[in-house]
DNA sequence: ATTGTGACTTGATAAATGTCAAATAACAAG
DNA sequence: CTTGTTATTTGACATTTATCAAGTCACAAT
């Protein structure tokens, strides 16, 4: 039994800034080929290596983006919703770079890449749209990888922490939004290792109890961590 | 005193997959907007943080991408002709993330941003092969990334190896294409350890002499390195 | 050839990070 | 509430990687 998309996940869709600006046409017939699924936790939906026939949307929940070599695994990314994932794959036509599963109950729209190519090909906006998309995740993996190669894992955690602070508003205490044996993969280091990392940062008036976290002396955590807008600012 | 870009540079550029096929006018356009410049070695070309002002092209010689921070500093990518770099930064009208300096006498093309901009808006065979190009950039970043966090120093040098192996023909002998100090930096480590790293790999049969690279026992070495098309294949 | 400069190497040591095992904490299912 | 499962923490230790200092080597300029 084939299921479309139901209409009532299009304005989700329709927001996100790749498709805001595209026709009406196109985007009601890349609808129309697309299809939505909810998935339980810890379900892969991609593995690496594979063709890349759909783009994917996450609508709701969270999917972890990770990869595998040697026996040994790490997070790459987390995607939230709303936002896309395996853009460049899709536009290539090239094989995933990176495996995909869901972290909490998830409810996934997918677009057949061919649709995706085709109106990229009739609709200037979508082109644009995706260019500008595509720059900024390259930027991001690029900041992500000044961020690994320049700094101990210290310091990436502390910058983290400030990163995800701003991300909730600013305040002196805010939540982990992901468990921390991900989070350590995430930062590249192993979960035994951030477990000591945080406990360090309390010389820096950083304490983490579960997933909150209280940053008692904001300026201390910062002279520690120097952001930089061209490693941490994920708008730009 | 201002030089325009002189028409023999032309072929070069638009032998570039990126300028290959858009109309010949808007390519004249660009190309009249755009100037040439001789560097000796070792000039900066532009830093991080900059805006980005223009998309530079290497003509002749070789460009050092680089990040710096807190006082330490990485090599991120080695630019050789004929191909562009900072496309991200040009798209998005936003700084760069790298500095850039030429490692030896080179020539430089400079296209002015904001051409490329609106020529992107007006020619899709132009927007559809930037796509295209920041696709393949965005996933050579993120089997960067892999790199980096999956394998030890030393595995990324044996791969490293592998890797140069195949882009020269595949010969059991090659050369090293630049400085040892500066692969160090972009395999993520010192350069005494990359000495060191090359010293453990004689047990798998590799021999380095300056930049001369002899790899005596291929199977070997390929069995400890384990390549992967999703991190080693620059292709796809 | 001699000299000077910078790249590269080597050895000793320190710091960062990972591994293993065990203990504790968190939490969901019955 | 109890139990089983998994995440997290902790300690001891091993490995990896960086740092510092002192060489050696390569090579260009005289």
């Amino acid at each position: 039994m084939f299921l479309g998309m139901p209409e009532r996940d299009y304005p989700d869709i329709r927001s996100l800034h790749l498709f805001a600006a595209m026709s009406g046409e196109y985007f009601t017939a890349l609808m129309r080929g697309a299809y939505v699924q909810n998935f339980p936790p810890q379900v892969d939906l991609i593995e690496e290596g594979d063709p890349s026939d759909f783009l994917h949307v996450v609508l709701s929940g969270s999917v972890e983006l990770y990869s595998s070599w040697n026996n040994r695994e790490t997070s790459v990314a987390t995607v939230r919703p709303v936002s896309t994932f395996i853009l460049a794959a899709t536009i290539k036509d090239a094989p995933y770079l990176m495996s995909a599963r869901t972290l909490e109950k998830s409810r996934i729209a997918m677009i057949p890449s061919q649709d995706v190519r085709a109106v990229f090909d009739v609709d200037a906006h979508f082109a644009r749209a995706i260019v500008t998309e595509l720059a900024q995740c390259y930027r991001s993996v690029v900041k992500n990888t000044k961020d690994l190669k320049l700094r101990t894992s210290l310091e990436r955690l502390a910058n983290y922490l400030l990163r995800q602070q701003k991300r909730e508003n600013g305040n002196a205490e805010f939540q982990l939004p992901i468990e921390k044996r991900r989070l350590a993969s995430l930062l590249g280091m192993t979960p035994e290792n951030l477990s000591r990392s945080i406990k360090s940062l309390q010389s820096y008036g950083v304490s983490v109890n579960g997933n909150h976290v209280k940053i008692s002396d904001q300026k201390d955590l910062e002279k520690f961590a120097k952001p930089s807008p061209l490693i941490d600012d994920y708008s730009t």
